[in-house]
DNA sequence: TTCGGAACTGCAACGTGTTTCTATTATGAC
DNA sequence: GTCATAATAGAAACACGTTGCAGTTCCGAA
């Protein structure tokens, strides 16, 4: 499933010793595989705190609710996706090619772990206004994801994208959550879900 | 499950005697009020019990869990705003025109109670497979209503919409549910959440 | 009217998210 | 190295959704 991130030495965001980050891995490591194994309702507090191997009081230490672990787990593993994927430009010669490509790919690897899938985005719909900031996290990447879908070979590191494609990048990105809920909780079939941002993509990108 | 009851007259669906019909009115009635005035949180299971004057035993009876209490309640509001509002055809000479019209309409409505309008959200987005019937119930709400405005006067009750239509219809209430949760978890102002639905329309229908 | 089963009440109990508290341990300044 | 402070462990307790159950009431059929 994972892929092991070395015990390295700087972090994105700094926050911490090592020691700390290392728990806080350890958290989101045990958080993802028992969401893995049983989904929503099998991360549970006490058991994300014993196979992290820290006291409870510890765990709300570091995450202040099951929903901000959850996001947090979340904004991670779409983080070290877009490290392993985010380097080549995205394949297509069109807009809705590049984004569609894209979708499929990111809703296949979803679809392919259904329970983390269902605990973390129940856990990203249910979230409430003190998640903001992680939720917040979040919705930057996937806007970036999919602005730099939509530029193409045109899009370079750090550059503004318009607000029209900003724009279009949040509705598709609508969608897509929603085809996903849908999925999870049985509405839709990956067919459906598939069929259905085809169609979205198609109707905001012509 | 249920055979043939004799007492009741008429009800919109069947379902139970006029003490049942009574109760499950109650219910909901109590799950609005409690909602309205203190969001998801402040319907608590037992409150709604007692509010209701029925025993906790038989709130689980009508309602076998507190997601599928509110998104029943989603529904109700719905029908009741349908009730009224659906009459004439709505104003508006082009599609965007009117579903803007709509959805604005519908949006402030609901902005007009944030609490109901959060607990009602958070339920709908959070519900699990088990509550796929009264989820579908409040979708087929939602794209008959859209629907509905994107025909504007050619519609005619009964007739099935075309499948673009429907297409279209589920694009938007994507756009707008999506749009709603953000302005529940307070990421975005009733202004944003008017303007992002209004380019997600025009993006759309065109 | 009487009877049998379904529906309802009142209440206790359980599970899990969350909080709280004390004792212990790690960390960093001096 | 010593000490003050912050961080952690461990465990109990609380809150609320949910379940289970014994006794009571309601309702339709005979």
């Amino acid at each position: 499933m994972r892929i092991l991130t070395t015990t390295n030495s700087l972090t994105t965001d700094d926050l911490g010793s090592a020691a700390q980050r290392d728990r806080r891995r350890r958290i989101l490591d045990a958080t993802i595989a028992l969401a893995s194994s049983g989904g929503f309702d099998a991360v549970q507090m006490r058991a994300v705190a014993e196979q992290a191997d820290v006291a409870l009081g510890t765990l709300y230490r570091y995450f202040p609710s099951k929903i901000h672990l959850l996001v947090s787990a979340l904004a991670r593993t779409f983080e070290d996706t877009q490290t392993i994927v985010g380097r080549k430009p995205v394949p297509g010669d069109t807009p809705s090619e590049r984004v569609i490509y894209v979708l499929r790919r990111a809703t296949r690897g979803m679809q392919g772990d259904a329970n983390l899938t269902e605990a973390l985005t129940r856990a990203f719909m249910f979230a409430d206004a003190s998640v903001a900031t992680e939720i917040h996290v979040v919705g930057m990447q996937l806007t970036t994801m999919l602005t730099r879908s939509i530029k193409g070979e045109a899009y370079v590191e750090g550059e503004q994208p318009s607000d029209e494609d900003v724009a279009i990048a949040r509705v598709i990105s609508d969608v897509w959550l929603s085809a996903l809920v849908s999925w999870v909780t049985g509405r839709a079939s990956a067919e459906d879900v598939a069929d259905h941002i085809e169609t979205a993509v198609r109707l905001v990108l012509r």
